[in-house]
DNA sequence: CCACAAAAAGAATCGCGGCTCCTTTTGTGA
DNA sequence: TCACAAAAGGAGCCGCGATTCTTTTTGTGG
């Protein structure tokens, strides 16, 4: 076997990521173990030490891949040609929030206060989601309002900073919403 | 040594809990040790388990600390015979933020998505720094706009939420600034 | 279809950290 | 001031969990 293929790596490493959000979720960053991680994938522990370094690592790893799927959500609404107001755009992003990823995120955020790395990772996250709000506000400004581009675009900042900050209250409040209450969807 | 005076007791308490909170906004709650607190409190292992059963007691005291000092500065406003406007409140909420407590605070969160504990603490405290807000937010209604008590404590609870989920994104923003940008205050 | 290096397994290592225990040192009530 | 039970001290104990090592099992390039 040697060097797998690109793509199979990238599957073995998306499969134990995954599996590291689903514990995560469920026991936290700390409290879950390799081992923990080796079960819920279905690979050994010496598997996972093949494609992650090390824990940290791994942690990273899902950090990313939770706070880029949220991204991505946002990403759809930018490029569309009729902007949704503020409100409705908070409505939506609210509604596309699930519970099991926003505990890891917020577990992610406990981690930024003292992990340089993901510090920067949801830093880094935050401040592009925030940026692309500022384009699908601007764009509201625009099409719907009949703003000038320019002062749209100087308008439109403070109402990005705030749909972000509420949008982040959101997911702070999805993430406390004890796993009971979750509804299956 | 019989039983130390209550007040004692009270007081080895929170010098503990003091060293702890200092310690989890360094080091995160689960990386630092009993060790860690025990040397930046002065006192030994032993001595902190006769005032705390185990770790897990110990977290949840700090975070009830951190949260009921943050709650304490809103009870102020709370009494004010000249309530504030909702954007003044919030930035003077912003600004009594204590980056240190912040840290401890956002890794309470955190901790909350998975410790039932911890998680009884968050959503308890925010609900009472909620109702305090939407007693102010009232108060602001009735004696400034002159609304009529009634629909003014209904029109003050969408405010009182805003406000509320804003303050916790700023503490959220407060948190991930690196330790080296705070200024000594 | 082969050969082999890399990947999967999973047992073993090793250090860290929570907690306990026993000794020494007080603070407290009488 | 005394006597004592409780509190402080601090040296381990013990288990857990990250990581590593060895062996076995593939997938892949030729």
């Amino acid at each position: 076997m040697p060097r797998l293929t690109d793509a199979r790596k990238e599957l073995r490493r998306t499969q134990i990521a995954d599996a590291a959000v689903r514990c995560f979720s469920r026991n936290g960053l700390e409290r879950t173990s390799i081992a923990d991680i080796s079960a819920e994938s279905g690979l050994s522990t010496g598997s996972i030490y093949s494609h992650y370094r090390n824990k940290a690592d791994l942690v990273r790893a899902a950090a990313c891949e939770v706070l880029a799927k949220r991204a991505d959500v946002l990403r759809e609404y930018a490029a569309l040609d009729a902007p949704p107001d503020p409100d409705e755009l908070l409505a939506r992003l609210t509604a596309a929030i699930d519970p099991a990823e926003a505990r890891v995120g917020v577990q992610t955020w406990g981690e930024a206060t003292t992990d340089p790395d993901i510090r920067d990772i949801v830093v880094d996250t935050t401040d592009r989601m925030r940026a692309m709000l500022h384009d699908c506000v601007t764009a509201w400004l625009i099409k719907v309002k009949h703003h000038e581009p320019a002062p749209a675009r100087e308008r439109a900042a403070p109402i990005a900073h705030r749909v972000m900050a509420l949008y982040q209250a959101e997911l702070l409040y999805a993430a406390l919403r004890t796993p009971t209450e979750e509804t299956a969807s």
